[in-house]
DNA sequence: TCGTTAGTTCAAAAGTTGTTTAACTATAGA
DNA sequence: TCTATAGTTAAACAACTTTTGAACTAACGA
């Protein structure tokens, strides 16, 4: 394996960890199907967790590249990283 | 969520979970590029690990329905699931 | 029947992930 | 400046997954 390769699996399993999570999922669907930015508090709600635990999750997702984050005052809005989709798992996000 | 979202959420952490780990991406890529069945000394040999540890990450792909395996004798043929695939992950098998 | 090969299973050890609680930082408004 | 709100971080713990080595089963050929 050459190191493009390399760094490709270590993404993928990433990615997967990730997405390998009740919570995480859930988190996944609300966004997609808000078709817009969600607070944590927002997506918190949804996902039925306390805040810590939500932000623990929103880590795993942000690294694993699959959501971003905008800062805004207090507040962050989070959105699905399409990107990473698209490139990963084509075809998955309309699957959700 | 309903019955079916249910058991849909389930199969999926199922098959993420088996999808994240190194092993188990080894084996699939092996199997998916040979465009054929391989048996699991062959596959061990290439994913390079013991053949209990293989047996192992064998069942996990089985379980989560992203392989099947013919008993032929004293071998086991495995190979792609490509069902799951299509339904869980479709575009997936060709970026691996 | 005996030895060999192919693969699985079991139990213990090692490693990783998710949850919880409490303490923390940063921004906003009174 | 004081208080409240939004979110992150750290430590401890429980739960789960992976690895290892040894014992096992099943099929084959001599």
């Amino acid at each position: 394996m050459n190191i493009e390769q390399l760094e490709l699996t270590e993404k993928r399993i990433k990615i997967f960890k990730a997405l390998a999570d009740e919570t995480r999922l859930a988190i996944l669907k609300a966004l997609y199907h808000s078709g817009n930015e969600l607070n944590c508090t927002e997506v918190g709600f949804t996902c039925d967790t306390s805040k810590s635990n939500a932000s623990y999750h929103f880590k795993t997702l942000r690294e694993a590249g699959l959501i971003k984050v905008r800062k805004d005052g207090q507040a962050r809005y989070m959105s699905i990283y399409k990107e990473t989709f698209d490139q990963i798992l084509p075809g998955f996000l309309d699957t959700l």
